[in-house]
DNA sequence: CGAATTTGACCCGCGC
DNA sequence: GCGCGGGTCAAATTCG
């Protein structure tokens, strides 16, 4: 029976399922080339099976499957064989279709390979480009050594898994789902009606208003009651509630070297409290926005434990109520970042889009200034305004997993191009996160000292609107092509563009 | 004197 | 259940 085994045609199934890179080639074309040897091999089979019929080997069963096909030439006429071999008849085309089967799949994943293999070289060459025109921009030596340093990563990472370069597809489809669970074409129209707060509001007071209502007086609470109230009377999206546990607030969290004790971002901002944070000598202050009766932005003020000339303000909420020149670069930046957030963590459920995998999605070559931090209790963009774009600095921490160069191709240039030209004005923008290693590398962790523009740096925030409304619309470009802010900032370029770069500072 | 700031108290969520 | 820490409130205080 042994002979059989190894001459007879089903001998080269197992062959083909088991073997490892060889069964993709092999598995096709044996199985195909199977059958001219067949005539050969089944005569030899049957021959055999006449002969050991009487010995009841099962195991002749499998091999009779190869010899169906020609079974009624050898057939002697035995009823019992016929039946048998007519079972053996249909097994055979059920194999068949089985195998025929697998190679369709074979093939198909193979063209997934080479679409996800041609996707991840124009990633890469893409990459290229926008890494030439930073170099372009910055002319340093060490930047080029930190491109370098970038491609090399992405692409070592790339090679790693296979489950990498599946996630730019991850990334590209994470944008019409942005799309369909952002709430920024409202968020946009917040300037008009306070009561249609977007998600970032929503989520921020909700949990502010478990409280309030419990406390339900507060004189102050009448401004503040209509907004956030508002998101209670109206959860007219489930979305919100399913993150208000997870993420109850976005923050936007901007790091910059002053010796203000705020930096001005054209809002006006009055104090409501000041508290001694743990593990931070300085104080903690927080304001609120006080342009407009009801503005839910509020924004905390502390200085660095570890170098207090940095300067961390936080923001949070979205204004709702038209702002001047002066603090719409601020503001659109800080709310497209929180936009991302929320829009990341949305459907958390399907566990593509939290925010853990969105930072993961951040732009390779941004990563010197943003920084993801999903960890609780909420979500926080940091802009990182004080960092020299020093590579090494930069590019020996983060994790792997920062290193996935995803740049949605029709998305990122114009915006993404800008902001890596203002990145030569500033330390560039990184994307990183820190969502489950918040403890091996703090986003608020103070950074090596490379200069000392610190109001430049500072005022660069607001002083060059171009670079915070390009950040904004890179950021937004980055979550959805069709971000309302793209056009937003794109307005306020031109509008703050005229009225640029005096109103930053006053205090400086 | 009105507005803004200070500051102690309070509330709430979370971890133990 | 308790303590801790973050966030907020509001009376008191200070400032312009």
């Amino acid at each position: 029976m042994f002979p059989v085994n190894s001459n007879g045609g089903s001998k080269e199934e197992p062959q083909a399922s088991d073997g490892g890179e060889r069964r993709a080639v092999l598995g096709e074309v044996d199985f195909f080339s199977e059958k001219k040897k067949k005539p050969i091999n089944e005569e030899q089979v049957n021959a055999f099976v006449k002969k050991e019929h009487s010995r009841e080997f099962n195991l002749n069963t499998g091999l009779q499957l190869v010899t169906g096909s020609d079974e009624s030439t050898v057939d002697d006429g035995i009823s019992s064989d016929a039946a048998e071999d007519k079972r053996a008849k249909n097994e055979l085309a059920l194999l068949q279709i089985e195998l025929e089967r697998m190679n369709v799949e074979n093939q198909r994943l193979r063209g997934m390979l080479t679409q996800v293999n041609n996707n991840y070289t124009a990633l890469q060459m893409h990459l290229a480009t926008l890494m030439q025109q930073q170099q372009q921009h910055n002319s340093r030596p060490a930047d080029s050594t930190q491109q370098h340093e970038i491609v090399e990563r992405k692409s070592e990472e790339k090679k790693q898994g296979n489950g990498v370069p599946i996630v730019p597809r991850q990334f590209m489809d994470l944008a019409p789902g942005v799309e369909q669970t952002n709430s920024s074409s409202e968020e946009r129209t917040i300037s008009e009606s306070p009561n249609n707060n977007n998600n970032n509001n929503n989520m921020m007071e909700l949990s502010r208003n478990k409280r309030k209502i419990g406390r339900e007086e507060t004189p102050e609470s009448e401004g503040w009651a209509p907004n956030n109230k508002a998101p209670k009377l109206s959860p007219s999206k489930p979305i919100d509630q399913s993150n208000e546990s997870a993420m109850r607030k976005a923050r936007v969290s901007v790091r910059a070297r002053s010796e203000a004790p705020m930096i001005a971002d054209g809002c006006q901002w009055r104090k409501y409290g000041q508290k001694m944070a743990k593990g931070n000598p300085c104080p903690r202050a927080y304001y609120r926005c006080t342009m407009a009766v009801g503005c839910p932005v509020r924004k905390q003020v502390q200085r660095c434990a570890e170098d207090r000339t940095i300067l961390i303000t936080s923001y949070e909420g979205t204004h709702n109520h038209p702002l001047p020149p002066a603090a719409m670069a601020m503001a659109s930046t800080t709310s497209a970042a929180a936009n991302m957030l929320l829009s990341g963590s949305m459907p958390s459920a399907d566990g593509l889009m939290n925010p853990n995998f969105l930072a993961r999605t951040m732009l390779p070559c941004s990563s010197n200034m943003a920084t993801i931090s999903a960890s609780a209790p909420f979500p926080t963009v940091t802009l990182d305004l004080t960092q020299n774009p020093n590579p090494l600095q930069q590019f020996q921490r983060p994790p792997p997993q920062f290193q996935v160069p995803l740049i949605p191709q029709s998305q990122t240039p114009q915006a993404f191009g800008q902001a890596l030209y203002n990145q030569s004005k500033f330390s560039g923008l990184q994307m990183s996160q820190d969502f489950n290693e918040a403890s091996q590398s703090q986003p608020h962790q103070p950074q090596p000292l490379f200069s000392d523009t610190l109001s430049a740096a500072t005022a660069a925030i607001t002083a060059d609107p171009n670079f915070t409304a390009a950040l904004a619309a890179a950021i937004s470009s980055i979550i959805g092509g069709s971000h309302p802010n793209n056009n937003n900032n794109n307005n306020k370029n031109a509008n703050v563009n005229t009225s640029n770069s005096n109103n930053s500072f006053p205090g400086n």
